[in-house]
DNA sequence: GCAGTAGGTTACTCGAAGTAAGTTACGAGC
DNA sequence: GCTCGTAACTTACTTCGAGTAACCTACTGC
């Protein structure tokens, strides 16, 4: 087998097992049995086992990053733009939630490398909302433009959390109540009156 | 020296390696021989390793708590509320850093009953204020107050790791910007006229 | 002065991360 | 149609750290 299908399935696999059992209670040996391959195969292609973990985190930023970019790109107002920018995270996690459990849970892991590879999603995402508000309102303090990016991120991602505890809420609503909290608080500092849908 | 005394020493000890190295680089022995003992004392008075993490998450809740319930006490309406209870935490991250750094980024390992413990925690704010809410605007959809103070402890939680990057910022004005972006879109939902500071 | 127990130690086992050294399959060049 | 090189792969280790069994010691109540 090639090697990229070969670490795209080992990531794969990865993914599946970290996201069952935790990444401690996971073995290597577990992994490349699962695969159907040797131990070092995963070491060759990997390094290590933080770097398999790492792996499987990077393969699911960038397609997030991709989801949410195309989701964004034809939005005109900033509101607009907030509105589809959240709801693309929110079916992507619905769709995506063993990689979504496993960014979450396991990656905080006390491997300092993987901890900085959720850092970089998150950074993805404030640099995204951050540009868009600060393009809109070029007038507002850049460091309570940068907070406000973080809580975004910060209400959306626990949101995401508590929606999966409750199967009636699904990603339009989910992210109607983001919507409902911070756009009264953005809206005062717009320039110009925007539609508020 | 007594049980009691050497447990908290344990704890102190424990939570500065941790979140100095991380949960994963530290092992047992480096932490027994850092205390003045020998391991097995580790394993009698806290059972494992994953034990002894969730000691000390367990402590620093405590304390979390007990510092937000007095400062809270005196509250007299929802804003009031809402803000003593935000300055309260980020002044209490701002004094802890260590065991902060220690909840955020090592609890979340993959041993799934540190996650619980960390759960515990916002589970016990987001309670407190999903509480206060309902009891100022009974009419409010239990659903939405429930996201509500899923997303404030979100947003709170993500502004306090952005506060450390920014020197600059302090609790008073991290309560500010959080007070900022909330603000608005929960007074929309109170049933009367209320004092905006 | 003796018994019981709280607080402590040394010296192991065992499992999993990581590695050294070697093997097979297979396409390119002659 | 044989050989050379290399990409994909394996077996058989070493090492390190979590967890444990068994044993020790000094103080407190009687």
């Amino acid at each position: 087998m090639p090697k990229a299908q070969r670490m795209a399935q080992m990531l794969t696999v990865a993914e599946e097992i970290f996201a069952e059992q935790g990444y401690l209670a996971t073995s290597m040996d577990e992994i490349a049995e699962r695969v159907g391959v040797s131990k070092p195969m995963l070491y060759e292609y990997f390094g290590s086992k933080e770097g398999l973990l790492i792996g499987c985190i990077h393969r699911a930023r960038t397609e997030l990053r991709e989801k949410t970019a195309a989701a964004i790109a034809g939005a005109a107002t900033p509101e607009e733009f907030l509105r589809l920018g959240l709801l693309a995270f929110f079916e992507f996690i619905d769709e995506h939630r063993r990689s979504w459990a496993l960014l979450r849970q396991e990656a905080a892991v006390a491997v300092p490398s993987a901890q900085e590879e959720v850092e970089g999603i998150r950074q993805q995402q404030t640099d995204m909302i951050g540009a868009v508000l600060a393009s809109f309102t070029p007038e507002i303090d850049p460091l309570e433009a940068e907070a406000f990016a973080e809580m975004v991120v910060g209400a959306t991602e626990r949101l995401a959390v508590w929606m999966e505890r409750r199967p009636t809420v699904g990603p339009a609503l989910a992210t109607d109540y983001v919507m409902n909290v911070i756009w009264p608080g953005v809206a005062m500092k717009l320039p110009s009156p925007v539609p508020h849908a």
